[in-house]
RNA sequence: GCGCGCAUAGCUCAGUUGGUUAGAGCGCAGCCCUGAUAAGGCUGAGGUCCCAAGUUCGACUCUUGGUGCGCGCACCA
């Protein structure tokens, strides 16, 4: 039997409980083993390591509760999704938290600080995190395996990550390159975009434009402009934009000046003096002529150097306008100064031109600057100058040497370093190493156009777009606590190794150096064995170079960027291919990944390109990178929103605009928050934190299925309908088909109507959602979740409250049981996979208790249901949805004539619209008479009395036929008699109207009738029918009115007065009038049985306190004593 | 600045190949139930569907251009 259930739940703790059942009892490894053994095929499912840096807030839950969303749902589907989890350790993040622990900043005091003991650091800050995350993770009821996680760090993961590389390298896919950089001159390092952009800040920079001399018609010159005069003895190139118009204008001077028409004016308001245009021509016409840059030290040596093009002939290597579709005229002369070591932008050019030419042949890129931020010995006489300051120089040089066109000061934004702020950034190149995958942009396009996106528009917006601009992927980062980079070079020839795993390392000729890491361990006897293959120990091995007897292979001193071992976990997760081959053959590719939209250029796109660089198609990367058909590595991806906090601002802790999500499970339950994150909108909306919107789903979905489940409980009980004793043998999930096998089970077909409608929803729904489900669509699946359990609560269990309340055993009351009974065990299976703990704690006792142990110990452990199409019956449900519309119309226009429903009316007279659904209606009458408290319903399809009618066309239909002369038959419609129309219709099936001076035939699928209530009468109006209420008040409906009134009075009383539910009472009247006092004595037997009232008497009660009461007009005085209260209340 | 997305009721959001009367929840107002009861239900008020132009017989929906907001990339010669 089942046991009582309380009324008054607390979430939160009923889902501890739970926790602490899923955990004693292994719940999440039993319902893997049940699908293994099923072996109806895999769900891939692949989780995107969470950064173990920094705590979990509400948008990380949203992310981890759609995680495990679909992958609950599609075990109980039968699949068997394996849920690994996996953490993303390295990186610079970790390493700022270090350091902020330590207060210390900058690369040297790191090294001063010692590279072990910082590395030993970070490690263990990423544990800590780590933990804090895995309790979210379990409390949201995420089910993963947190104990197998698989670690960045870990030496399997990162010799993995070393196999790929070294396939990369095998293959001529890595290199050595420049990287522009946002470079700290002082501190001699690099600065993450994140740093960079704290340090933004308004400034004056000199603006400068200056003439380049055309080398074949020094008469004429470019006319560039810059902010920044230090690049331009780096100059190389100068830009125009193919599509744009330039003029060539002459000077007062006689000299002619090339710079774009468009600011032409601009130019020449800024001199003061006119420039008078002489030609106009197009950017593209410029391109390749040669001129003269305002510096000679690079220019004198190798101004006529000229390679050969990859497509014949010769091209001059520098010093050329080039074309370049960034150039625009906002500001400037629309002829851009290119010096490729001091830009992004400009060092692509300069790559764009090197590809031109033959290997070797091309552009080297001319860098005038050290790494300290001062001229080089090549800037001749500014050698030793930190740039910013030669700044004024520069420009005085330029003006003596009739260069300067003009000058002025310029403010825009422009980075300082966040730690010094006098200290401006420049973009300096570093040597880097790259992957080319700009070579693969096809092969990712491909793959990409074959991942199902949701929403669809990133596949071929945001994330398309990002693809379509790849550059080659800048690996290296010059920092500690990251994956080595596994290169080794020979110190003395250059040549250079990749190493695919530590043991292939050891096997090297002569390998030295491994006792460092020897020597830590026995200092540090904790140390884990994964450090092993970290900085600063993997820098110590060294071995012979086979180029150069005597000398050493050492490792470059980088470690890789964070991203790329993320992207890796595909194969890494399992240590592949030094181990876990099976794993990943079964495990490749994933059916299914999500996270949120700042993803895109991040993990959804560091999978894609080193899954396309290693199992591409057509790739033949090697025995162990099998080739695989795209899409790859995974099949479809939820993008979700960005989640913003209550204020809509970006959520921060600073701002305090969200909950710590362990006070939210506290308050509201992680239910309560998955259901809020799943039914409210789609999932790749941004969404606003809300509190009140977390607290509402509770009584949307959770404490609405709890109240039918106590209802049902409550009854059950009373009645001694015991599953337990109905079901014999042994029971599996509690199906239909194992429901059937019950004693007093009928077939549905020989059960009441109201029972075979709910089913009926029951089966629909069941249909709608695993529809939707397998779409990935989680929002529209929940509204048809929540509608069925309004139906059930609402109209289901309200109507067949007395079935409930009867008190004899019969058939109908045991269907009524069985009904329910069925909807409630099934509503928990299609609402597990959203809401596993309520759902499980429903099942522990609708079907563990209930059956005394016979079924499965767990929802998770059953299968979702199925529709069974024999259930569903679509007419019935039309036909109820119409009674329901019925009743509300009622009850509408019962409020507009204020006439209460407590209020009896002799008659309501249906109009239907539509008359399909007459006579089952007709049968019904009796439903809408209880709800709209009359005592006769009429139903009537042609009640002109009350009812005006209008013929619409229906223009779905008809536009498609008759185009542009619908207006016209719109007005022909409009104006006829649409009574005449109708009368046409029922007699000929079609109507003629001339419209435009053309006859048109109207058929009945052409119109819609549409039906409104006459003015003047108590009606309410809907699309399916008019329901007008009879208002005259007989004296006997009056009577009967204040009884009803009377009873309501009472019950307030009796709750007033502390009554329990079977405790008797006696009701004294007193102070009415006569026609009042004789209608509630008419009516005595009903009040009495319905308040429970012994004797009803129109007489004050000695001793017993009065409440003035008032039924219509009339007042009166209530008296009302506990009178008799049975055993055991 | 460039790219992507969003803009619908007081608030949070739906709106499914363009079709006649644009929906929900919350909040608000009124009412009902009182044997699921510190719950529950019903009804109602509330909208220039951001603006403008275009396509179309017809636009919340499609196109273009604005405006505002969010995100990403840049910070610009």
């Amino acid at each position: 039997m089942f046991e009582a259930v309380e009324g008054n739940p607390s979430f939160p703790a009923m889902e501890e409980a739970v926790l602490r059942f899923w955990g004693q009892h292994g719940i999440f490894e039993r319902s893997l083993e049940r699908r293994r053994q099923r072996n109806r095929g895999r769900f891939v499912f692949y989780e995107g390591p969470p950064t173990a840096n920094g705590l979990p807030h509400p948008g990380h839950c949203l992310t981890r509760a759609i995680k495990d969303l679909f992958p609950r749902y599609r075990s109980m589907r039968g699949y068997l999704c394996e849920r690994k989890a996996g953490w993303d350790t390295h990186g610079l993040p970790v390493e700022v938290e270090v350091c902020k622990e330590l207060g210390i900043h900058s690369k040297q005091e790191i090294e001063a600080y010692g590279v072990e003991p910082f590395i030993h650091r970070c490690q263990q800050s990423v544990w800590r995190y780590m933990q804090e995350w895995e309790r979210l993770t379990e409390r949201l009821g995420f089910w993963i395996h947190l104990d197998e996680a698989y670690v960045t760090y870990h030496q399997s993961y990162v010799e993995s990550v070393w196999w790929s590389l070294k396939n990369l390298f095998e293959r001529g896919l890595l290199y050595q390159g420049y990287k522009i950089v946002w470079w700290w001159a002082q501190g001699g390092t690099a600065l993450s975009s994140g740093e960079v952009g704290q340090g933004y800040r308004q400034v004056a920079d000199p603006s400068v434009y200056v003439r380049c001399p055309l080398v074949d018609e020094p008469q004429t010159s470019l006319v560039v402009w810059t902010t920044t005069p230090w690049t331009l003895p780096s100059n190389q190139f100068a830009a125009v934009h193919p599509e744009l118009p330039y003029a060539v204008v002459e000077d007062a001077d006689g000299s002619r000046l090339i710079l774009a028409a468009a600011l032409v004016e601009q130019l020449a308001g800024k001199l003061q003096r006119p420039l008078v245009q002489r030609a106009l021509l197009r950017g593209s016409d410029l391109v390749g002529r040669r001129y003269v840059p305002p510096f000679d030290y690079y220019y004198r040596s190798l101004s006529n150097r000229q390679g050969r093009l990859r497509e014949g002939g010769l091209e001059h290597v520098a010093w050329r306008v080039v074309p370049a579709d960034f150039v625009t005229v906002d500001t400037g002369t629309g002829v851009v100064h290119q010096a490729p070591a001091f830009g992004e932008v400009d060092f692509e050019v300069l790559l764009r031109e090197q590809a031109r030419f033959l290997p070797g042949e091309g552009p080297e890129l001319i860098c005038a600057v050290a790494p300290d931020g001062t001229f080089t010995a090549e800037a001749g006489p500014y050698q030793g100058r930190w740039v910013k300051d030669a700044d004024r120089d520069i420009i005085r040089e330029l003006r003596s040497r009739r260069l300067l066109l003009h000058q002025e000061q310029y403010v825009h934004d422009y980075p300082f370093c966040w730690r010094a702020e006098e200290d401006p950034l420049i973009q300096y190149p570093r040597r880097s190493w790259f992957i080319r995958t700009s070579q693969f942009k096809q092969q990712m396009l491909a793959n990409n156009a074959r991942i199902q996106w949701l929403p669809e528009h990133i596949r071929d917006g945001r994330f398309g777009n990002f693809l379509e601009t790849n550059v080659d992927w800048a690996l290296s980062r010059e920092r500690y606590w990251g994956t080595p980079l596994p290169i080794w070079v020979c110190e003395e020839t250059g040549y250079v190794e990749a190493v695919g795993s530590y043991a292939e390392l050891l096997a090297k000729p002569d390998v030295q150096g491994t006792e460092v890491w020897q020597q830590a361990k026995a200092r540090y006897p904790d140390l884990p064995e994964d450090l092993k293959v970290h900085k600063p120990y993997i820098d110590a091995i060294t071995y012979a170079s086979p180029r150069a007897p005597g000398k050493r292979m050492r490792r470059v001193s980088e470690v890789i960027d964070c991203w790329y071992d993320s992207g890796a976990m595909p194969f890494a997760q399992w240590g592949y291919p030094h181990q876990g081959r099976e794993r990943f053959a079964q495990q490749f590719p994933a059916d299914f990944i999500s996270e949120a939209l700042d993803q895109t250029r991040g993990w959804f796109y560091s999978q894609l390109a080193i899954s396309t660089l290693l199992f591409g198609e057509g790739m033949a990367a090697g025995p162990d990178a099998p080739e695989a058909p795209y899409p790859h590595p995974f099949r479809t991806c939820i993008v979700l929103g960005l989640m913003l906090g209550e204020d809509g601002q970006k959520m921060s802790k600073s701002r305090r605009n969200y909950r710590e999500p362990q006070e939210i499970f506290d308050r509201y339950g992680a239910d309560a928050l998955r259901w809020y994150f799943f039914a409210n909108q789609p999932p790749w909306t941004s969404i606003r934190y809300s509190e009140q919107a977390i607290r509402d789903s509770i009584p949307e979905l959770l404490l609405r299925l709890w109240n039918v489940y106590s209802f049902f409980v409550i009854y059950a009980r009373i009645d001694g309908f015991d599953p337990a004793e109905r079901l014999a043998g042994q029971l599996e999930q509690l199906s239909p088909a194992e429901l059937a096998r019950g004693a007093g089970y009928r077939p549905l077909a020989q059960r009441s109507e109201l029972d075979r409608w709910i089913l009926s929803e029951l089966h629909r729904t069941t249909a709608a959602i695993t529809e939707r489900m397998d779409a990935y669509d989680n929002y529209t699946a929940c509204s048809r979740l929540a509608a069925f359990v309004d139906a059930l609560s609402n109209w289901y269990v309200r109507r067949s409250r007395d079935r409930f309340w009867s008190g004899e055993q019969s058939a109908d009351k045991i269907d009524a049981y069985w009904t329910l009974y069925e909807c409630l065990l099934t509503t928990c299976k299609l609402a597990a996979p959203f809401v596993p703990f309520l759902s499980e704690s429903l099942w522990q006792n609708l079907a563990v208790a209930g059956t005394a142990g016979r079924t499965v110990e767990s929802i998770h452990l059953c299968d979702y249901p199925e529709a069974d199409p024999a259930a569903i019956d679509e007419v019935l449900s039309q036909q109820m949805q119409l009674v329901r519309d019925i009743a509300s119309l009622g009850r509408s226009a019962r409020t507009s004539a204020r006439l209460k429903v407590r209020q009896p009316l002799a008659r309501v007279e249906v109009v239907l619209a539509d008359p399909r659904h007459r006579a089952w209606l007709e049968a019904h009458a009796q439903i809408v008479a209880e709800e709209l408290n009359v005592k006769t319903v009429e139903l009537a399809e042609r009640a002109d009395q009350y009812v005006t009618y209008t013929v619409l066309p229906d223009l779905k239909r008809l536009g498609p036929r008759l185009g542009k002369r619908l207006p016209a038959l719109k007005n022909a419609l409009a104006s006829a008699d649409a009574a005449a129309l109708l009368a046409e219709l029922e007699q000929h099936g079609r109507i003629l109207l001339t419209a435009d001076g053309q006859q048109i035939e109207l058929g009945k699928e052409d119109v819609q009738v549409r039906l409104a209530a006459k003015p003047g009468w108590t009606a309410a109006h809907g699309p399916s029918a008019v329901v007008v209420l009879s208002t005259d008040l007989t004296p006997e409906l009056i009577g009967e009115g204040w009884a009803r009134d009377l009873v309501h009075l009472i019950q307030s009383r009796r709750k007033e007065l502390g009554c329990a539910y079977t405790d008797r009472i006696a009701v004294g009247l007193a102070d009415a009038s006569p026609q009042l006092a004789e209608a509630l004595q008419q009516h005595s037997g009903y009040i009495r049985r319905e308040t429970l009232a012994v004797e009803l008497k129109m007489q004050a009660i000695e001793g017993v306190e009065p409440v003035e009461i008032s039924l219509g007009e009339e007042t009166l005085r209530l008296y009302v004593r506990l009178a008799e209260r049975p055993d055991g209340a």
